[in-house]
DNA sequence: CGATGGATTGAATCTAATCAAGGCGTGTGG
DNA sequence: CCACACGCCTTGATTAGATTCAATCCATCG
């Protein structure tokens, strides 16, 4: 990844939000930052630490666990590309989850003061901002629904459309399939369910052909019957849309 | 409640996100707004309308659901006096959760222009905004884990656990009492769980002595041995604190 | 005073968790 | 280079918790 390179797709993520002009998209561009490379497995962020930093996720794919006592764990958020990291953190001082990457992951640190003299001097920044963490809680909402109230097969079917979805708009995948690197006991911990039963729903939908699931990528393969399983609508995913 | 006492609890929240100075507090109290009542029942904000304003829950309890073609639908989020309704709506102009009163509520409506404004001119008043959401967004993750992860047990003495901080903090209640204003099939909504369990659930916990459910209220008995059987840790309420 | 609808309680069913065994891949050491 | 051990994935069988079904109670309202 060249280093010019590396804040495009927020760039272009806020823009979509706020519709920026282009020094507003020059700012973000140029905002100082710190690659770093994590492996996979590696924790990006640590829960309860302090933090004066936000990040971007600049390559790989990662997740956010809370967690109590090391006994229990749920997945609550899965972050692609262009997704920004622990704003908590940078704007409080202290994260609110744990992020380990789900695969060797490249990361920009951008200092929390950076980011808060950007958002004094340029308020549309602010308010691309403010749409970008509004869509993270509206996914939020939506996995409450999805543990809360569907079946284990929905709940999967329901992650797999999500995630076909988000991997498209930043141009992961090919459209019919996309990474989901994820272990069984992951996915589990992502959908309220079991690492046994995730496995075993996750065959009933291969054999009901509606996926193929190999080689920690998902092919969708009848992408309706998927989405009406799923009660999957994307609205929740395009917050800045005026339907 | 007095006219100018309106915005006082909202004034007072964000000024402890962030640290305001009396300026900035009267630009927040100072905040042009419609007062709204609506009965118990009653629908604040629909999900999916269009939406020019935010709203202050000034007076009552309030809560959002998003639901699937009203075949189901999952309570993600409860609001007491001082909480922000529908921020997504004013800053994206549609709002994506419906928002109802639980009892007789009164709401201050602010037009988005207004807050928009108030954001660009002053921005430290932003700052807590953004502390605002994003503890919003942590009690959505911890939501996340309770219906992910928890019992049917626990889920309630969680949901009772948080319930009872924050009618503490916002002044309702007299400590170890607090409204809850849910029908046994909203608890069931937000739990996750069906209105038959919730209130074999809820017996169990009061043949227990942890709890007294009577009249639309909770008395909390044995707080002790409640927050440790819902695994309870008030940090996710505090992204303000630096731990 | 009877009718209606939700709350409550008990019993049966079912989904998902737990328990238990086997398979596969990886990495290590002989 | 192969053998073995280890851990995790995978699959099947049993158990437990939550749902669904069904009946009764209670409050509200006409």
């Amino acid at each position: 990844m060249v280093e010019d390179k590396v804040l495009d797709l927020v760039a272009q993520r806020l823009s979509s939000n706020g519709d920026l002009n282009s020094a507003e998209c020059a700012a973000v561009l140029e905002l100082p930052r710190v690659i770093v490379s994590y492996d996979a497995g590696a924790c990006i962020v640590q829960e309860g630490a302090p933090c004066m930093q936000a990040g971007v996720l600049v390559e790989g794919i990662a997740f956010s666990e809370i967690g109590w006592q090391h006994t229990r764990r749920q997945i609550v958020g899965l972050h692609l590309p262009g997704d920004l990291l622990d704003l908590r953190g940078a704007v409080t001082s202290a994260s609110g989850e744990t992020i380990m990457a789900a695969t060797d992951c490249t990361v920009a640190a951008i200092p929390a003061d950076a980011l808060t003299s950007l958002l004094h001097g340029k308020p549309r920044v602010a308010h691309a901002l403010f749409v970008e963490i509004l869509s993270e809680a509206s996914i939020a909402r939506e996995w409450i629904m999805n543990v809360g109230r569907r079946s284990a097969r929905q709940r999967l079917a329901h992650l797999c459309c999500e995630l076909a979805w988000r991997s498209r708009e930043v141009g992961i995948g090919d459209g019919q399939s996309f990474p989901l690197p994820l272990t069984p006991e992951q996915l589990a911990d992502a959908t309220g369910l079991t690492s046994v039963h995730v496995n075993q729903t996750l065959r009933k939908l291969e054999a009901d052909g509606l996926i193929l699931y190999r080689d920690a990528a998902v092919r969708i393969l009848d992408e309706g019957a998927l989405r009406k399983e799923a009660e999957f609508d994307e609205l929740y995913l395009c917050p800045g849309a005026t339907h």
